[in-house]
DNA sequence: GTGCGGCCTCACGCTACGTGAGGGTCAAGG
DNA sequence: CCTTGACCCTCACGTAGCGTGAGGCCGCAC
């Protein structure tokens, strides 16, 4: 006997993440009908319907219309590399389009308002003190005239608070994260610390400045260099340094 | 006497790429009524309400609700700022979500070796030559097991005919640029030079893999020691080599 | 035997319009 | 002056992909 194999829309439901009047109506249009029914009438659903039902989202996920998927899944591939292609294409030029959106609207606010971003007491809930201001002007006294400076002003103005609230934890997961691998023995040079720091690297691009890895070099040096730095790292600047140094030379 | 500022729908319609029936519903939802009306019952609009058209059409953009832009725009902006900051961060989930979309569906098209993307006589068309096939098993035995190579693999096997001739067009143009700043007596680390290698870095960035200033190094190394680039570059070679160092210095 | 949760089948609601049907209106040409 | 064709009007039903009850049967625990 099969493992069981027997599954009512509940369960399909919760499994997949779908809702069951999503099922009934797959069932209804025929893209995914029930394989078998019980005797009191329940859909009974197989592993294999799960299987279809999962390809049948990855389509959607795409946003191609229920009625192409029906037809991409029927005909075992046949010229179906075409939508492919085309939906990819879509999906380039939306990229596109949303990437000028970001940039106009980020002109945008920075223009209407600039610096102060958080009051003062969100600031606090969020960090547990309210260094960021005085940290702030620290680093504008020191990095006001590069580019990555001013790009960073141009995205971080444009953050709401539960955005800060993911910067901090990431932040923190990556520091956390370096203080076990130094518990662990790890090697700074070794491939777990090599692929911290390039979380880190990507941390920063993704919210602050387009982070490459020479600046992040750099900005290694920074760390062993620069009390600030060292004040934010502790102890474990000196291996966070030698991390980034590492990775950076293996790309 | 003002401009004319007297349109109906039809006109209002070919100006903003919207239909008319689109200006009806947006008329009878009370979110677009039009300024007036003519003797004839025709809908006029003023150049005020193409401008709020313009401010609707750009939440629509970003995937408010018919209600909830009404909502933004009636508020006179009491939370301005607040729905700006909202738009920004559904943009960047947009962002983050078609990012995804787009990888899986490179796995996709990868996985179903898809690799055969033009006929022999597309790419003699495009290319001017048939022995791209040599030429990519040479290239595959050399860095097949890099992850440069892998993601340009991923993301060249989804390209159409189109994006193909838009790639050559691109580096063509890259290449004639090189040339005319060489004739032109432009230093190679001046700063039309090292504008030319940010160019040609953010064409490999797009199209072939994430191409850092690093990266950018290594392969300008290989533009003068590899005879295969050099090639194709012929006697520009060193120059653009020297370009992309003075570019990637500055970063 | 009686809850309670899960399942069933209608069937109407929702968004943002598309798409005619049936009928006036405006400017140019015959 | 009258016709023609492009444009406009107001209903009003259709579409996709489900959501959301309503009314009722099923099954298992207490």
């Amino acid at each position: 006997m099969p493992p069981v194999d027997e599954y009512t829309v509940g369960t399909v439901a919760r499994m997949s993440g779908v809702s069951a009047r999503t099922l009934h109506h797959y069932d209804e249009i025929g893209l995914l009908p029930a394989s078998g029914r019980s005797e009191s009438g329940y859909r009974l659903y197989t592993d294999a319907d799960l299987e279809r039902l999962r390809r049948i989202l990855f389509y959607r996920e795409l946003e191609f219309g229920l009625e192409e998927i029906a037809r991409i899944l029927e005909d075992p591939e046949a010229g179906d590399d075409d939508h492919l292609r085309r939906q990819h294409r879509m999906l380039r030029e939306r990229q596109a389009r949303t990437a000028g959106l970001l940039h106009a609207l980020e002109q945008e606010m920075e223009a209407r308002q600039m610096g102060i971003k958080l009051t003062p007491e969100e600031q606090f809930e969020i960090f547990g003190t309210d260094k960021l201001e005085e940290h702030q002007q620290e680093a504008e006294q020191r990095w006001g005239d590069t580019d990555a400076w001013k790009e960073s002003q141009r995205r971080t103005a444009a953050y709401t608070k539960d955005d800060w609230v993911q910067i901090k934890a990431e932040a923190d997961t990556n520091i956390e994260a370096f203080a076990a691998a130094i518990e662990a023995g790890e090697p700074a040079d070794g491939p777990v610390a090599r692929a911290l720091a390039e979380d880190h690297r990507q941390h920063i691009s993704r919210w602050f400045y387009e982070c490459g890895y020479d600046m992040h070099r750099n900005l290694a040096a920074l760390y062993v260099s620069d009390p600030r730095f060292t004040k934010t790292w502790g102890g474990i600047a000196q291996y966070v340094h030698h991390a980034i140094l590492a990775n950076a030379a293996g790309r």
